[in-house]
Formats: C-alpha cells, structure tokens, sequence
DNA sequence: CGGCACGATACCGTACGGGTATCGCCACGT
DNA sequence: ACGTGGCGATACCCGTACGGTATCGTGCCG
C-alpha cells in the first residue's frame, strides 16, 4: 500500500464525501473514485457503502482509517525527523521537546540546563504547545522527547520514565470567597456561576459549547483568573509563575499529577538517550 | 515520502550495497540508485556517504532506517488488519492472539474459555511464536494482541494490562545432581559444562554461537532437557506441562516475571476491547 | 597497467496516475 | 409525474515518471 492511496482513503474517510474530498486533496473526483476502488480491489475488501447519495464506512474501513491515520503519522515521522538530522549543522536544534506552555517551567529549566552541561550536549529546541498536544507533536516528528502530565496525557505508545509526582491546587481570582479556605475539595469548583471552567481547543481548532471563556495558552489562562472570569486547576509547582491576582489553594482531594518524559519507543539516538537520562537524574 | 521509496532505502541501508539491494527488491540497479537519489534531494540531505567501493549511512541515514522500519511495520500492519476485518465471515478468526510457545498455557486457556462465553465473542486465532517475536508480530499486523513476559519482551510502543506474576524456576533433567536442591541461584546454573543454556534464534532465522544446542519450540527443548542435554528458567506456571524426564527447582534470586496483555495502542475495536476486559477481570 | 567491481549517467518504452466529458441513479421539488 | 440537481462511476485521453538496457567513470586489486 503506498502513502498517496492511505492520504486518499483517509480523506475520503473524513469528509465521506468523494467531491469534497477530492477538493481536499487538489485533484479531481473521478481518479480519487478510481484510486480508492483500485484499494479496495488490492485489499480485497469494500472499504466504503456507496450509493449515489450517502457513503460510509464498512467495519474494514473503520479499522484501516484508525491504522492508517497512525501509519501516516509514523511516515510523516521519519521524514520530520530524518530532515532535521539532515540539517545539523552545530547551532540548529539537534534535539526538540515538547512541553505543555505554562506547566514545569522550574523542572524545565533544570532539565535544559543539566542537559546543556553534559558533554555532547546538541542545541534543544523547546515546542511550547496546547492540552493534549504534545502526543500528537511526537507521534508525528514534530518533536522528539515531550514532558506529559499524568494521568491527564495519554502516554499510549510511548516509552517514559517518572520525572516528579505533586498534588495540585485550585488556581482563584485573589479576593474570591473561596480563597478564605486553606482547602478545597474539586466538588467546591464545580458549578460555580460566577467562575465557569475554561475551554481549551480541540486539536482541530475549534472549541467545546459551554460558559466558560476560550482560551488558547496559560498567559491568556492566568489574565481572564486575575480579571476573576475563570478557575483553573493546575500541579503545585505553578505557584512560582502565579501573578498578584491569583492565588493557589490547595485541593484536598485531586489526583496527584505525575511529570513524566516520554519519547517513542524506537529512539536509539544519542541525543535523546542522553536527555533521557540527564532528566531521570534529577 | 512513498512507502515504495522507503522500502528502497531501508533496502539499500541494510545491504549497503546498490546491486544487491536491486537484486533483493526484484529490480535493476540503475533505477534504484536513481530513486535514492531523488529521495534525497527530496529530503534535501544525503542518506548514504558512498564511493565506488563502500556505501555506508550518514547520521540522517540512520534516522530514516529506525524510523523508517517502524513505519513500514505500521502501514503493514494497517494493510493485514484490514484485510482481516475485511474477510469477517462469521468463523473466519476476528481476533489474532499472539503468545511465546509454550509459556502461560492455563492462563491462555482460562483467557480463551472466559473470552468465548462472553457475549459478542468473535473467534480468537491464537498464533504460537518463538520468545521475542511477539512484538514484531503485533507491530506488523500480524497479529492484534499479545501474551508478553516482563521483563524480558519489550513492552515499548503497546498498552498493557499486568495480568499475573510468578517466580522462576529453573528445569532440570531429572536425576541430575542439581535437583538434589530444594533451592537454586541463578549463579548456580551458569556455566555447567554438562548443561549448557539452550540457543533460540534470532528473528532474521540465525543462531548465536555457542556451546548449547539449537532450539526451535518449547516441545523440543524439554526433550532436549529431559536428554540432559541443556537447561531452562521458566515460569513457576510451567510445572503443569513439564514431562516426567524434567524436574523443576524454585530459584531465589531470578527475577520475577509478569504475564502482561499487550495491544497496539490505537485499537479501538470492539474484541479487542473485549478480550482485554476479560483477561483483567480473570 | 589491465581487469574488475560498483555506482552514476544516458536513453528509451510503457504503464499508470490524473484531467475532461459524460453517464446513470436516486432524492427531491412543484 | 416529470424535470432538475447532486453525486459517484465510466470512458477516453494525455503526460510523466518509473523501470529496463546499455554504457561510462572510478578506484581497488593482482
């Protein structure tokens, strides 16, 4: 199966509409129709219901969209990855992580700072990025090490190693009646009128219904709290980047976030080992 | 980047030789060098430093063969998971289980009894493969879950559920003179000229040197042990399939191992959901 | 210094991927 | 009921890029 007739399948697959998908694609409708009927015929298998006025996806297709989708990111991977170490001349990034913006930034800099002390040390690029966007980021070559947050991250697919283990506190607008309290309990922050949980994008861009306002990183996030609009729950180490506006209260009954580095599984490269272990020495 | 490109390159990377690498993918010489070429450009760094005389990797190189291989092994394994889904007849196996031969025999069978009585249970083909090739056969497709034995298979890149731990035994020709022991230490069983450690093949098929005999399955090494001609550690949960010629002796100080059940980690089909459910539970 | 092994280059034919035009089918509207 | 429009399939054409054969250039070996 080449790469091109997998771009085909999945687009077809996400739009179920030949036309549109095609024009996702650049091309024309018929030779898409072609292409996917010349996969189906290799594969011995239908991959979509068709008639003239709906399509969807057979069981098998529902399984090659998954596998594929994965599949196509593990290429593009290698070709992300093989063009950076292409491109290594000494001051380029040699090596880059992904973290999520705002969260560890102490743990962070230790880490970049013992690393940058190790010999052989290559220029690390850091990848400032949303919620639940470091997976993608790795698993598509973007980045090669990311920092994740369990258990709110999906490790799936990755190799890790524990960094730190905290509890977490609830992030409040100062001057909030909830602050007189020296702990909360998550059921204190739930439905509170006067201060809606935030909504986070999805991968796609767009946003949840609900109260809350839209936020994209956590300069943005900790503003709207100081302006008393939103909450936000956050590990405690983020006391240390809290404006005069907020205040931190720790939470009696969160789950204990754990730091983790997390790279995939095939990473036999130098520069990653040895970051690897710069952080599990911490 | 095609799969067809990939599939010349790791060609290349793994023989190092344009002819034979040709002669390997059923083609002429000259095209490939072209094509490895134009991969490069495309990628705008070179793969191979070659002359007339030696081909060998660039560090990019050896980038694109890891993540390359694993790429390959993802659109094969999307490639054969379809085709399975695709060919469901009710009968036809919905569901490939990989398991080491020979190992974890009642908790297979209590798994594979548990899994059948359940309701929307699909038949479960169970593939027997030698120690180390479960992963392989779960990353390319082959198969769609896996009985594996921490620490000594690779977990890396797939979920897992723990499902048992046991101590180690080691298995012993009866009569032999170390069976006289109620206990042994692993230090007792290296380098006994009368038993040397059996040899299993590597994946590509070849053996290591040394002085034990070749092994293919579990059958003929017991046979072999109860010939007195080698030894094994194996899990406690052995002892149920061992033959009368064998003895089994506890070891203090061998690891202990873990049963896990392993599964790509995008699965989401509806028996593998299932099979997994089941095996936590037992 | 001649022979050889090997990768690169030159040149050619063909098969396949993509475009345009058109058909066939079904749902819907009046 | 029939016309219309939207959509996927089919028919046909064209360009390109992929693969094959022949040959060259180069460095190693005897």
């Amino acid at each position: 199966m080449e790469t091109r007739e997998l771009r085909f399948f999945v687009a077809v697959a996400e739009e179920l509409h030949f036309g549109r998908a095609a024009q996702r694609l650049g091309m024309a409708q018929p030779p898409l129709s072609r292409a996917i009927r010349q996969l189906e015929r290799r594969l011995g298998t239908t991959l979509f219901d068709r008639d003239s006025h709906r399509v969807a996806l057979t069981a098998a297709g529902a399984v090659l969209l998954d596998e594929g989708r994965a599949a196509l990111d593990a290429v593009e991977a290698a070709e992300r990855r093989t063009r950076r170490a292409g491109s290594a001349e000494p001051g380029r990034p040699g090596l880059v992580l992904a973290v999520k913006a705002g969260a560890s930034t102490d743990l962070l800099a230790k880490l970049l700072d013992a690393y940058a002390a190790e010999p052989g040390a290559v220029a690390v690029e850091v990848i400032l990025c949303g919620p639940g966007q470091q997976e993608t980021i790795l698993r598509d070559g973007r980045a090669d090490v990311a920092l994740l947050h369990r258990p709110f991250d999906a490790a799936a697919g990755f190799d890790t190693e524990e960094l730190l283990t905290e509890d977490q506190v609830a992030v409040l607008p100062a001057g909030h009646p909830l602050t007189a309290n020296d702990q909360l309990s998550l059921a204190d922050l739930d439905d509170l009128p006067d201060l809606p949980r935030p909504r986070w994008p999805h991968p796609d861009g767009s946003y949840p219904e609900g109260p809350g306002p839209e936020v994209r990183d956590h300069t943005q996030l900790l503003q709207l709290i100081g302006l008393g609009r939103t909450l936000t729950i956050a590990p405690d180490s983020c006391r240390s980047q809290l404006r005069e506006d907020t205040v931190a209260v720790p939470l009696r009954d969160a789950p204990r976030v754990t730091t983790v580095i997390a790279w995939p599984p095939h990473s036999r490269s130098r520069p990653v080992a040895d970051l690897i272990r710069t952080a599990t020495r911490l």
